[in-house]
DNA sequence: CCCGTTACGGTTGAA
DNA sequence: ACTTCAACCGTAACG
């Protein structure tokens, strides 16, 4: 239990083991993007300059601010249609081993190399799950509610990271893009997840705290690097103040609450070394812009209007090193090959 | 001084 | 209901 929060060496309130705030985030991304420092970044906003990096690296990478999916478990690699097929080989050829069925699961195309379960788990599969064939009319006994979206798809589909330490699996380059781009992750997102058809009820979460998106982090994480380019920063800005939002609905959101302005918040040239500290709670005694942002949350209803490109501080991802001003903006779709829009994102616009 | 990287202690959530 | 485990977090420190 957080509570409240610990204060780091430049004086910033921070929780551990928990993401920033996204208004802290987004403050990043903006500053950066006027062109300050990131060890300016880091001593105004009081957050590590380590942080600073990793934040504007992933922006860089991925489009968004917004922190990676927390805890969880990796997607299965037995997922019921290769369990399915586990058993229509063992059926057809009780004599069958374990690793001719990993062998036919790949060459049948029912698994690729990321998502091949080890002999190992053919064995315990077959020893769990199919072990009487005749008696067993349900390849699993206990399902989930809700099976695995396109549980045949290359594993890498279902489960490739935004994150710089894991680079892109190999052979990423051999699926097609739009799918390679898909970001479905975690797993254990029911397909009404995925889909973005999750129930309005479910979107209207208790909102406390200054403490952002206690949700926030696994639902962030997905579609990350969906987003169509063009839309990247209305994107990354409206999943800002709305965390509870599932992806598609809060992307749709009207960005209210944006600053459309940090002007008065950034003195470039003569910030004072360390202003005076307000650690009330955490995140709280952030910069009176910052706190106002983040306790704002005057979100809006998920089918909120239209995204206007303008509300947006945000240029798109560009590389920070050679950011002079921001003039020589890539165009992103050149960092996000995958500009298809995401059908629930597309009909929020 | 700046900044990329990483060990560390922490939280989270599916299995 | 509880535990495990692997994901992610930000800080601090190193280079």
């Amino acid at each position: 239990m957080p509570a409240f929060g610990e204060v780091n060496q430049l004086g910033g309130v921070f929780v551990n083991g928990r993401p920033l705030p996204n208004a802290i985030r987004l403050r990043i991304v903006e500053l950066a993007q006027l062109g300050i420092r990131p060890c300016d970044i880091s001593r105004q906003l009081r957050v590590s300059h380590g942080c600073v990096s990793k934040i504007l690296a992933r922006y860089n990478e991925t489009g968004s601010i917004l922190p990676g999916a927390i805890g969880g478990s990796k997607p299965r690699v037995t997922t019921p249609t290769v369990v399915k097929h586990i058993r229509t080989y063992k059926q057809r050829d009780p004599g069958i081993f374990a690793w001719e069925i990993r062998d036919r699961l790949l060459a049948d195309g029912v698994c690729d190399k990321f998502n091949l379960p080890s002999v190992s788990s053919i064995s315990r599969i077959l020893r769990n799950k199919i072990g009487n064939l005749s008696q067993q009319s349900h390849y699993e006994s206990g399902k989930p509610p809700h099976p695995p979206p396109q549980p045949a798809l290359p594993y890498n589909h279902l489960y490739s990271y935004p994150s710089s330490k894991v680079p892109t699996p190999p052979g990423m380059a051999a699926l097609p893009g739009h799918m390679a781009m898909h970001r479905i992750w975690p797993s254990s997102h029911s397909v009404t997840d995925i889909l973005g058809i999750r129930s309005i009820t479910e979107q209207q979460i208790s909102d406390s705290a200054s403490f952002p998106c206690a949700k926030l982090e696994e639902r962030s994480a997905i579609n990350r690097t969906h987003f169509p380019a063009a839309a990247a920063c209305s994107a990354l800005v409206n999943g800002v103040d709305n965390p509870h939002l599932e992806p598609e609905a809060k992307y749709a959101q009207t960005p209210s609450g944006l600053p459309n302005t940090v002007s008065s918040y950034v003195t470039a040239g003569s910030i004072p070394p360390y202003p005076p500290p307000t650690p009330v709670s955490p995140y709280m005694g952030f910069s009176g812009t910052s706190s106002a942002f983040v306790s704002a949350h005057t979100w809006q209803a998920p089918n909120g209007s239209a995204l206007s490109p303008h509300n947006c501080d945000l240029a798109p991802p560009i590389a920070f090193k050679s950011m002079a001003p921001a003039r020589d903006i890539h165009p992103v779709a050149n960092i996000h090959p995958a500009a298809n829009i995401h059908p629930a994102t597309a009909a929020a616009l």
